[in-house]
DNA sequence: TATGAATGAGGTTTCATTCAT
DNA sequence: CATGAATGAAACCTCATTCAT
């Protein structure tokens, strides 16, 4: 389970994020109960996780988690909350700080990938294997962080259509990418054979985005 | 929850699976179980889902359903394995009939996007997102269902890749088209303002695969 | 589990039972029936015994047991009081031959132990065992059966006493033998290196009622 | 059901037994809990008592039992470690106490039935009715804490054969005595008309073994 | 803040029994 | 007589949550 170290930019702007108040302090106890919690959910599910779960691997015990949420669910939401946040803060210094249309795509699908795949934070996955097991109200919470998102993807792909790099209209073109981003979390493997660059460049070819 | 009437050709398909013992009679009393519980574990998952929900929906006791199945579990493997057999047939004799490359990969696509969006049964998507919920004996039984079926696309993947269609290699572009088709489900919904059919087009353009 | 083959005498006795009306002939349905039952609820006990577990030994379906009893628990009964009315009938035939007291002693715990250990029938230990399994009604009319059969036990031990065989009261030292009887169900084991007829020695010697 | 109460010598050797951990303290819940469901199994049966009987008695609710225990069949392999445990300890302080062989045969006696009997715990008797409840694993585990039991037992009989007590085998002596204490509960109760004390010189005077 | 015993609703599963065929 | 699908009550057990300490 080695998860890949964060570089020291990352530390530098998740270090920015916890002193938004934004994201938890991953030291602190509440933190280090939202990674535990994260890289459960994802093994197991989130109905198939248990509080005791939680608790056993955090070191603490059952009745203890709700001094910090009030109930389960409540977990789940800010494990997603955070992941988007994380991963958006990400995006949008990454697209502020280039200009081609190609560059920013697979500075997109950079960082989408690093948080599927768990740097800083492995909850990224879980906003859609998990979506249902939130309950409306705090579904319709999260959707707006992820619209937020979403934006962000669908303004560099109107430019890659208007400017000639695919055909695709931009929303179908955005749920394929979601599909083929999310589906690497069951196949790719950090220090496997495929690097992660290599990943992306595949996938700017598969999509015919590729810088010239 | 309206489904799309299955042609007659499916039907025809359907009864002789169903005759040669590989799926059940959905008219059977296993088989409206079996059509039920597909339909609520895709709505509210598998551990969302209680055996009385299930039973209520069909219209018997809770206890009732273990004549048919010896648990749970079984339920969902039994639905899994049938989803897939059925998609596997119409696969099959599908690129039978067709000489192209292009052309098998187009009704390759088809035939997964109608076993996703529930012609047929719904149990499809259930294949990935309720995988983890099958112990590891049935994950391994089906699993060797799935090789058979996986196997299929690799073919024609590797005959485009050597009729230069793509450059991207087999196993990577089947893994996106994976993801990308399984996250219609999400979104997509027939009877929609998009038809299958263009759905189908707009795939084989973003994966550059359109027959002249 | 073989048993051991009830000899031509004992055919005989049971022959004539079953022609009284008192037990049910054994190769009939329902006293096959019988036998799978007793067998079983020695095996795993009346409450660990499914009647699926019966139906199954005996090669029908569970819904066809109650053609011939009206539940469960009239099957041990019927184990019961066959078991006993068995076992009574040899007895009062043994003492009836026999004349001196350690004699007739000797035939009392032959014929206990030979119906605890299942010639003709596994039934016996079951009264003991599985008592508390029937209903109050049911316990009162068994125990009718029991009493005739105590009887007997305690008229020869009464004899016992009077000729000096023993200091025992009769009551107290049935109640002894009732025990050291019902345990070998737990040990004693037929074809094994003790013999019936040395442990019935045993016992003789250890009571202090051994034939000059 | 009014329980003998134990003498001041017994509460001193359970306390010391409590405070080297092989007994549970019998005041804790846990405790209660153990004395109520070996009440109950002893009454209706280990398959006949249900973990809301259980519960009921010692005043919680069913789910707080597996706070406890695992699982009710723990419960049943707890009772009768204890029952053990207690016993053995007695056992081996009279045995330690008394010089000549009949005298500990006596007191092995008497601490047996005393077990039987309920005074401190009322848990031996279901070590043989309710055996076959017991797991395979279970079973192994409790077996070996009966060895050490039954091994006390063999030695003084083995010593009573050598010097001219008895001319039956010590391993038949033993399953002879083990079946006549433990049919005792059946029909002897404290209180009654028989003293325990008469109940064992009977029990001697029956086996040979009377101190001169 | 942490503990851990207790809650109580609800989960899956078992099983004797019924009854139309 | 036998079948086998269905019943329905009740079993064991789980688990998020509470609360006195």
């Amino acid at each position: 389970m080695s998860q890949a170290q964060p570089s020291q930019t990352q530390q530098a702007e998740l270090a920015q994020l916890v002193s938004q108040g934004l994201v938890t302090d991953p030291a602190s106890p509440k933190g280090r109960l939202l990674a535990a919690s994260a890289q459960l959910f994802k093994q197991k599910g989130f109905a198939g996780t248990t509080v005791r779960d939680i608790a056993a691997e955090v070191g603490i015990l059952s009745g203890s988690i709700f001094h910090h949420f009030p109930n389960k669910e409540s977990i789940l939401k800010a494990v997603m909350a955070e992941a988007i946040l994380t991963c958006l803060a990400r995006m949008e210094s990454a697209v502020a700080k280039l200009e081609t249309t190609p560059a920013r795509f697979r500075a997109l699908v950079r960082c989408e990938l690093e948080a599927i795949h768990g740097i800083s934070g492995v909850g990224f996955t879980l906003l859609t294997s998990e979506w249902r097991c939130l309950s409306a109200d705090s579904q319709a919470e999260i959707l707006k962080l992820r619209q937020r998102y979403e934006g962000l993807h669908r303004e560099v792909l109107a430019d890659a259509k208007a400017q000639g790099w695919t055909q695709v209209e931009p929303f179908l073109l955005r749920h394929f990418m979601r599909g083929a981003l999310a589906e690497t979390s069951n196949w790719f493997h950090l220090n496997g054979d495929l690097s992660l660059e290599d990943l992306v460049d595949q996938i700017c070819l598969a999509a015919g985005m590729r810088p010239s």
